[in-house]
DNA sequence: ACTTATTTTTAGGCAAAACTAAATATTTTT
DNA sequence: AAAAATATTTAGTTTTGCCTAAAAATAAGT
């Protein structure tokens, strides 16, 4: 058995180990708004349980069992995020609070009964692919971030960085919504802002929004 | 704020509560699975945050706040059962376990829309009926057990007293389900085990099986 | 290379929610 | 009404998961 916390830290540890290495104990720290203390303690449990390779001084990343864990929570994040957007009309930037909670739900019965109500979704409503019941993630579609893309070449948007209501509300009022047709106008050199074309209009956007945006390349 | 496990002891006091009076301490903790010394020292806390009515050695009460707030946990947990059931075609023996843990999610908007989602029903899918946005319980018929018809009266299947799954699976195997039309014909003095009469046919079952099935005669 | 800064760990503490064992109340039986 | 049985509370302990403060290790700057 394991507890809603064990699931938290190994989430983060999946969430932060980009590809290369593992994540830093004060990276932890940060991502889960805890102390550095707090992780270490933690991290030496989850290694004695087997589901993360930890060395003091050195992070830790996840091993095999870990991993299949992180991807379980990470699957049922997003499940149901999309039931909460697709059957109960919330709208997107409303649903990551009570899919944390959600997703420490216990059954594997219940995620993939869950997973047919919703037709088998491969993306939830950010963009995110949604890992199947083997936990593979088959997303075959190149994404870079908006503020990499070169002018006047045309993408799709599919998806944000980060899931703050904040961002997702931006995004909203300004119409660039998942699956959306853009291209980059114009980068200012000043501040590295763009200048975007969406919907037959022009609109400007912040670096750091562009930075935080998702798009489909092919 | 206020933790899972203070939400199991109000709704285990409310559970207890049968019209009359409170809830003894031994009670509670047979009822939840704890040791009666646990029982204490919750309830003091309980009746600190202003929860519950408590008296050395004389048991606890809901007052007005914590009664609402088990009416809120009940109302959440058959709102899920009614989900699991309706919408995830899960068994009615299958989805207590599941519904424990729902019923902590915190979320008003979520357990509204849950509920328009459902088509605001008033029963569960053990006849059991489900609190309104109100928290109050409209619920009409006349219920008694089937250990209490007296013989020859029509009466209907509306509920079940404990939904453990192995009484739900013995009435399922029996077809006692839900909303069958049932008769009592014949009741044995020896051991007080029911014939009863029931889609034209006519079975014995025990006086521990009647005292179970709640029935409407009205 | 050495000093400073940053990161990480260690040590000890705290609150929540359970437990055991012992003490005290209450209830029941004779 | 006293004795026995049962119920409840008190006192002290454990585990989990966080904390603070101090110590130790690593990384960075000059």
């Amino acid at each position: 058995m394991r507890t809603s916390s064990e699931e938290d830290y190994l989430k983060a540890i999946y969430a932060l180990s980009n590809n290369n290495e593992g994540a830093s104990t004060n990276a932890l720290a940060n991502h889960l708004s805890m102390k550095a203390s707090s992780i270490t303690d933690m991290l030496k449990k989850l290694s004695d349980k087997g589901w993360v390779h930890y060395e003091k001084y050195k992070g830790a990343s996840l091993n095999i069992d870990g991993k299949a864990i992180a991807l379980s929570i990470v699957r049922k994040h997003r499940l149901w995020e999309t039931f909460l957007v697709n059957k109960l009309n919330f709208k997107w930037d409303e649903v990551h609070e009570i899919a944390e909670q959600l997703e420490h739900i216990k059954s594997n019965e219940l995620v993939d009964r869950l997973d047919d109500f919703l037709g088998n979704p491969t993306f939830d409503p950010h963009g995110d692919p949604i890992p199947n019941k083997d936990y593979e993630i088959t997303d075959s579609r190149k994404r870079s971030y908006l503020s990499e893309v070169k002018i006047n070449r045309e993408v799709i948007i599919i998806g944000v960085k980060d899931s703050s209501a904040q961002l997702l509300q931006y995004l909203e009022k300004e119409n660039m919504i998942l699956g959306k047709h853009i291209s980059v106008v114009e980068i200012h050199d000043f501040d590295k802002s763009l200048r975007i074309a969406i919907n037959g209009k022009e609109l400007n956007i912040s670096e750091r929004v562009a930075q935080n945006v998702l798009v489909q390349t092919n």
